[in-house]
DNA sequence: ATGAAAGCGCTAACAT
DNA sequence: ATGTTAGCGCTTTCAT
């Protein structure tokens, strides 16, 4: 096995420089005050032994310019969602010189755990996270000691940092209400787990928009905990064997919309209004009505909170609310048993 | 503004708990030979400081251990495909205990070096890379001094290491052939640059086709260079006003199909086939046909070669090609003006 | 079983 | 303008 040739560090370059590795120093990080005929001797063996700065060794030494490195946390990284986000926040990074750490935690308080304390022990200077449901106890140390975090898309439970959120509730009962005002009342709600807090939030809009109406909340109709596309297609399956079927279908996040989808019977469709917009949602049949939230806008605002607070930004912690659109296709009016009001 | 509060280190521990530095080390490291009573005094100590080591430190004096970092650079995190390539790698890393650094290039050889250099400053032990067309030479010192590197989805140009790709000439050759198989003979293709490595190597496939059935490539049906979704719409206008437009179209990637899509026209369909599958493509009307890859298992594939490498393996460097599928749905056997064969 | 000394690659602080 | 010394937090090596 060919043994890997070692990396030259400063005191190579100085020697075949012969300079002082401080003036290298010098040098190599663009600092004033060396003669212009020594810096180009030193840039010609940096060229010469292919020399690139071990950042981590620097990182170490300089305490107070910290790592240029930042952690983002999300649900699911292969999640549309989560990726725009994440693409977002990379873009905000390069932008100002840093890198970015990204690990999933699948919703696992363990597995956010252990991605957090792999980021933190790399001594990252910030964390973008989309938190479990778990306690946050193990950011104190960290956050004490300089670490800034941001949560996105939903609060940390008991953490007390900035926060960028959407307006589930809101969104969530301006499509209910659309549901209702084309004549429906058996409105069912496909979500996903309800200790997730955008789903608790998700269906308190459900509720809301319900109860404005009169309509009282049948539990029959609600069906929490759907993590999968075919879950929620199975969901609308036992729906309508109920005696008295829903007529109308809200889904709580794209992947329960496209389970409905999936389970739409062409025959007998149901009105369907879903949280977050698909690609090719103007092209069904009929065009799917959906509240849409920006993930680039989530993304690059917390990017945006998380570098001032990097940059010294010392006051309260701000909860940021974005808003979300509702779009209006058609998918929400129609319903083969939709009472004809 | 609050001071932020020091990070505790070993030696804090050390005094905390009463040990030298070099006995918390052990302890922290769980390497043996402490004292079980030793051993519970220092983890007091750490449990007490909120203690948490500080693995650049440690990477920096372990030269042979490596950092348990690997880079990802794909053209763009927001795309569907590269963001399932980039979970399936990340939990890859995330079982062996490795951490992911992730960059979208955006196809700009600048930008892929800046992130390249950035990652290999902070000594990743691998690179994933989805290289841009352009020069790779800056690897040349990294790679000699033992970081590994493997290409996904495409290979880098000059680049003499592990390839993961699909068979896109067979893929689209497929499409194309199926295209043809419905009496289509004017076939426009659409794709994205032409200096994009699966872009060239499927309409090579396209050209095969047509070429196996003795249709000449007709250059007013190609188009090069559909960057978005909206530039595609707008080529399939301009080739709807062709004195003799095509009646079948072959989209060289989900962008461009979807461009398409948004483009159609109802009244006057034409056939389509498209490469990478869609989540709502058996939803459209008529549904899609497609040549389907597999993100998860190319980042899968590229992940259990690079760690095989950082592992030891110094065989010669291998190409893996995956295959395709081809999704017979329906919208390859339609289009108005399909000639009734 | 434990500790002291040295040094990983770099730079702050202080010479010269 | 350049060099020297010390030390970031950790672990290797070599005592004890």
């Amino acid at each position: 096995m060919r043994r890997p040739v070692k990396r030259p560090t400063m005191k190579d370059v100085a020697r075949a420089a012969g300079v002082s590795p401080m003036t290298v120093s010098r040098v190599v990080s663009g600092e004033p005050g060396v003669a212009p005929s020594t810096a180009a001797r030193v840039e010609q063996a940096v060229r010469k032994l292919g020399y690139q700065r071990n950042d981590n060794a620097r990182h170490l030494r300089q305490k107070n310019l910290g790592t240029s490195t930042i952690g983002l946390v999300v649900d699911d990284l292969a999640n549309p969602f989560y990726a725009l986000m994440a693409r977002s926040v990379e873009d905000e990074a390069h932008r100002r010189g840093y890198v970015v750490l990204v690990g999933s935690t699948n919703d696992e308080p363990r597995r956010e755990r252990e991605v957090i304390a792999a980021f933190t022990a790399r001594q990252v200077d910030g964390l973008i996270l989309v938190p479990t449901n778990g306690g946050h106890g193990f950011l104190k140390q960290p956050m004490a000691a300089g670490t800034r975090v941001v949560c996105v898309d939903r609060p940390g439970k008991g953490l007390d940092v900035d926060t960028v959120t959407v307006d589930n509730r809101a969104g969530a009962q301006r499509a209910v209400t659309h549901l209702l005002g084309h004549g429906h009342t058996r409105i069912a709600y496909l979500g996903d787990r309800f200790d997730i807090w955008t789903q608790a939030e998700r269906f308190s809009g459900y509720r809301d928009a319900l109860a404005a109406h009169g309509v009282p909340v049948d539990e029959d109709l609600v069906r929490h905990g759907l993590r999968t596309r075919e879950s929620a297609g199975a969901a609308i399956g036992s729906l309508r064997e109920l005696p008295d079927p829903p007529t109308a279908l809200f889904t709580s996040n794209d992947l329960i919309t496209l389970g409905a989808l999936d389970a739409a019977d062409r025959t007998a469709p149901l009105a369907l209004v879903g949280f977050d917009d698909l690609p090719l949602a103007e092209r069904l049949d009929p065009p799917l009505t959906v509240v849409s939230q920006d993930p680039v806008a989530l993304g690059g605002t917390a990017a945006n909170v998380l570098f001032s607070r990097i940059g010294g930004d010392s006051s309260a912690p701000r909860s940021v609310v974005l808003l979300t659109r509702f779009l209006v296709r058609a998918s929400g009016e129609s319903g083969a048993r939709a009472p004809g009001r």
